[in-house]
DNA sequence: TGACAAATTTGGAACGATCCAATTATCTAG
DNA sequence: CTAGATAATTGGATCGTTCCAAATTTGTCA
């Protein structure tokens, strides 16, 4: 008995009516009479009946309720707090998500795509793996499926994007490190080959003119975005002959590395040596000493990009949309300055 | 043109062969002639057609290639290295995924698993949400979808199940901290209603007890089981009047926010104070002081949880079964002994 | 060439829900 | 009591694929 599933027949039977109105029973739809309905409804509850959506999902009409992510990196917590702030949204809008870490693999990610579009996604969002192109995406956008480019960008695509500031957010950072005092500041950490990089390296470089300070390209020193790529970074840092005093580092993750990593040598972050991150990650305000960094909230983005989505999917028409988000300094402990003054503002 | 997708029909019809055969070339049968095959896939590429699965599935035969995760809380970097194992094994399996972010959440599960259920998942991947009632999984079981239990025990529930052995991780930590000298020694972060937490410190308990110390509840100082957490616990440990000379941690996270609040206190961990995490998150490696864990390897344990999945989803039968994932301490720097033996081993 | 086997191909009839047009039940008012 | 309106219900036909049984083509050998 339990072979089959239970289909609407086999609650229009039991029900003593046609599988057309249970159908309007299950839309609710308020052409069913009140007794029908109770009824239905207690066969439905009764016979364990499970909706099928994929069968619903079939004719022509209908749209499908999945939206696709993929993200580049879901192990590095900034990725993965914003696939938690886009599963809030989709999950109130009644949407399912397939959720997908292409881990830097653009094959990966082609055949991701490729699956989604095999079931129906009614959308993407996808933080790119490095080296996407936009014939990557091209064919989701030739099918009208719309698609949120997040974090990074992929040259040519048609496509909305949703991305911080990474320039202003650079410019601020260092802009207040040179507040502090500090004249020889270094960019540590991240992979030196990509747009972000390029960005915030911009920013810093600009900041830096705009002081009237030197930024010799020995002060950029890329690795890549971790929490080992920060110790390694910041290690041939102080091994320079004339070793900077404070550093912007790529991301959060990064600058922890930093930290660890002028720990190693004797030396406090904050203290000796002025540190500001970049995503204001949520352990940023836990650590110790607090991250003092550029915040880009990820969760908040992730709420963003999923709503862009959702929008462009209700609009119908795709009509590309570009958002850069605003991001701001949040002055803690670890660049020297947070800690003294904490308590002095009020 | 481009208004109705390209189907079979569509293929067949340009092809010049009727649809069964195009649904023969879809399915690489040997049963059909290499000419025709190559002509349909000629038509096929040209057209873009994109294969509907979810029409494929509609067949009572078919299982539907999507498989459910539910995990408690994705920013929690061992539950994100968990969800990428799990990716891992799935995708190259030819599954795509649902991953939903319960936050802890019941409710929000419960709809979750009701979503997935109407999209007809083949399987489910759960790290339940506190307070989760062997109810809620319940009508899975019964319509004969394998469900593997994760991490968390669900009392009652006839489902697999994969936990780490956190008891012999526990008592293997604190007998490591004896046998440096340690006597006093805290049990710290974690929310004390929980398996987990339980299993964990019946095997601080029981080590100490081996080794005739003391194991008063006043050592056993419960929060979150994060970093905020772990800064928290220490606090109120170095409080004491008897204060503790090392900690097993909850957790990698408790145990990160147990250094910080150490340092804020002017104690070195590791030279000072012996701190022990569990979980081994890839960060415990290349934090300053590398942390000394029980190494339960998300991603393994992901993949494990995965293939034990697909292995009862082709089985057909589901017969649940209990797997105990064994577990083994790494000695780092942070118990204050890795440091000095590491190189001195050769 | 004809008979038979092997190799290919092909119409439907599912699968489970939706939706339109058409039907039937119920109500209202003259 | 009935015409006309309104409320409620209901058969198909349809969505895009699979799969079975049956039909067609091709090949082999006496």
């Amino acid at each position: 008995m339990n072979k089959g599933r239970v289909t609407v027949v086999d609650i229009a039977r039991a029900a003593g009516v046609s599988k057309s109105t249970v159908s309007l029973v299950l839309q609710a739809s308020p052409l069913v009479n009140e007794a029908t309905r109770a009824k239905v409804n207690a066969v439905i509850r009764e016979l364990g009946y499970v909706y099928n959506r994929g069968a619903a999902n079939l004719r022509q009409s209908a749209s499908s309720k999945i939206i696709g992510i993929i993200v580049n990196d879901l192990t590095n917590s900034f990725f993965a707090e914003l696939a938690v702030g886009m599963d809030m949204v989709m999950q109130s809008a009644g949407y399912v998500q397939f959720l997908s870490n292409s881990a830097e693999s653009v094959d990966r990610q082609r055949e991701v795509i490729a699956s989604m579009r095999e079931h129906g996604i009614a959308g993407l969002i996808i933080s790119p793996a490095r080296g996407t192109e936009a014939v990557d995406l091209k064919p989701l956008a030739a099918s009208g499926i719309p698609v949120v480019a997040v974090v990074r960008n992929v040259v040519g695509a048609k496509v909305s994007t949703l991305f911080s500031d990474n320039y202003a957010g650079a410019k601020d950072a260092v802009r207040h490190l040179v507040s502090l005092g500090h004249s020889r500041i270094a960019f540590l950490g991240g992979i030196a080959n990509t747009t972000v990089f390029a960005e915030r390296v911009q920013g810093w470089r600009d900041a830096l003119a705009e002081a009237g300070l030197a930024a010799p390209d020995t002060l950029v020193i890329g690795s890549t975005a971790s929490r080992a790529g920060g110790v390694a970074a910041i290690e041939r840092a102080l091994s320079l002959q004339d070793a900077p005093t404070a550093a912007l580092c790529f991301n959060d993750a990064a600058a922890f590395g930093v930290c660890d990593g002028l720990r190693a040598a004797g030396k406090e972050p904050g203290r000796d040596f002025g540190v500001v991150g970049f995503d204001d990650v949520i352990e940023a305000e836990t650590a110790v000493p607090a991250l003092t960094t550029v915040s880009v909230d990820p969760q908040g983005m992730g709420r963003r990009a999923a709503q862009l989505l959702l929008k462009q999917i209700n609009a119908g028409r795709v009509e590309p949309e570009a958002i850069v988000g605003s991001v701001r300094l949040v002055v803690r402990q670890s660049c020297g300055a947070g800690e003294k003054t904490r308590r002095m503002s009020a």
